[in-house]
DNA sequence: CGAGAAAACCTACCATGGGTAGGTTTCGCT
DNA sequence: AGCGAAACCTACCCATGGTAGGTTTTCTCG
């Protein structure tokens, strides 16, 4: 999450820690999650496993945080102040087209999180929940502005474009091809009954 | 795959792969993916680790096949001569909220066998290809037969009805309340332009 | 029915992985 | 200056997937 404790650490410590998460991430990106070891991060920034072990209790706390400082760069990245939630996700789709290999990280994340007992566990839940509330919040705005019709459930919508976006990445891992952004996008129109579209 | 050569095996170790094939998936659905060793398996069956893998050449390639047998197991109880593919994927989905492990198996694998060199890959790769035709062509037919409008795009909806099925099972991987069936079906009631639904 | 080939295993071993224990060096504040 | 804590390291441990090479079982066929 993002409650932890400051933690106090002399600078260099603190920088360290920045230069293990932004190897970590290039490593991921680059080898892939199982084909990054702790080892190799830990060569990547100079230090030894034992040492990557000081900042992060697990390579999966490190992995986690990974994803959720990633998670928050792209948000802030996007975000600003607009109210059209719906839009921003599918920014960040068409956005996550360009990085396989942090689609790869974040699916695996999801995925291992499962368990109650993973560090990230909570993080992802609590992520869920975020960002169903956010979308349904997006959807009942457009209703009350009157673009949306009235009689539909924003949480249908909020868990279904959560979901779509969840499982776009999937497929699209495995056929890159795959425009993820304009399915998304079309099949959001069809559900708020917007104009039809087309895709190849 | 499915085109594998026949193998000549003996009687016995004919029974005993399936035997390892049935422990597995036990194993799996009981422990979870990341919790289930070989050595564990090959306990259950009363064999040691060089045993199972004198069956199968990996671990991973033992888990693609559970996976891949089970898929075939779910699809020939429900599929029958049904032409309406959309409705048997939604019970499909209605049948996973019962069995947790397997959906989590399921997911595992299709996040891992992203790597081209994944033992499984192929295999998903095709899955996934035949769901969307199968899916499309299904849309195809209602369309003909007037219940969806003709404008539109059957690729949309099942990219889409696909990507909502996997997407649905990972949120529902933390947070089993969740009611998959429930969503499934209102979304592409929305996107095919049916009477609206309500979800609690 | 009795070779003999192949399948069905096993024991021993290896490398890699995550992770721990406990020490030594470096840092920075009083 | 000195002291406590942070920033590391070395040396382990153990589980894991996987391999090498042998031994026993099973079947087939003359």
């Amino acid at each position: 999450m993002s409650i932890d404790a400051p933690a106090r650490r002399y600078a260099k410590g603190e920088a360290k820690r920045r230069a293990i998460l932004d190897a970590a991430l290039a490593v991921v990106a680059k080898h892939g999650y199982r084909n990054s070891s702790l080892q190799e991060i830990a060569d990547a920034v100079g230090l030894t496993k034992a040492g990557v072990l000081h900042y992060f209790d697990s390579r999966e706390e490190l992995m986690a945080e990974v994803v959720s400082e990633r998670d928050a760069h792209d948000r802030a990245r996007v975000d600003g102040l607009e109210p059209d939630q719906l839009g921003t996700l599918s920014r960040i789709i068409e956005h996550n087209g360009t990085v396989p290999g942090l689609v790869q990280l974040y699916s695996r994340l999801v995925v291992e999180a499962e368990a109650p007992e993973h560090p990230a566990h909570g993080y992802v839940r609590e992520r869920y929940a975020l960002i169903v509330e956010t979308l349904a919040d997006s959807v009942r705005a457009r209703q009350r502005e009157g673009s949306v019709r009235a009689d539909i459930d924003p949480m249908v919508v909020a868990r279904a474009a959560t979901a779509l976006s969840d499982g776009l990445q999937l497929q699209w891992l495995h056929d890159q091809t795959l425009d993820m952004s304009g399915v998304f996008d079309a099949a959001l129109e069809l559900m708020l009954g917007a104009a039809p579209r087309t895709e190849s």
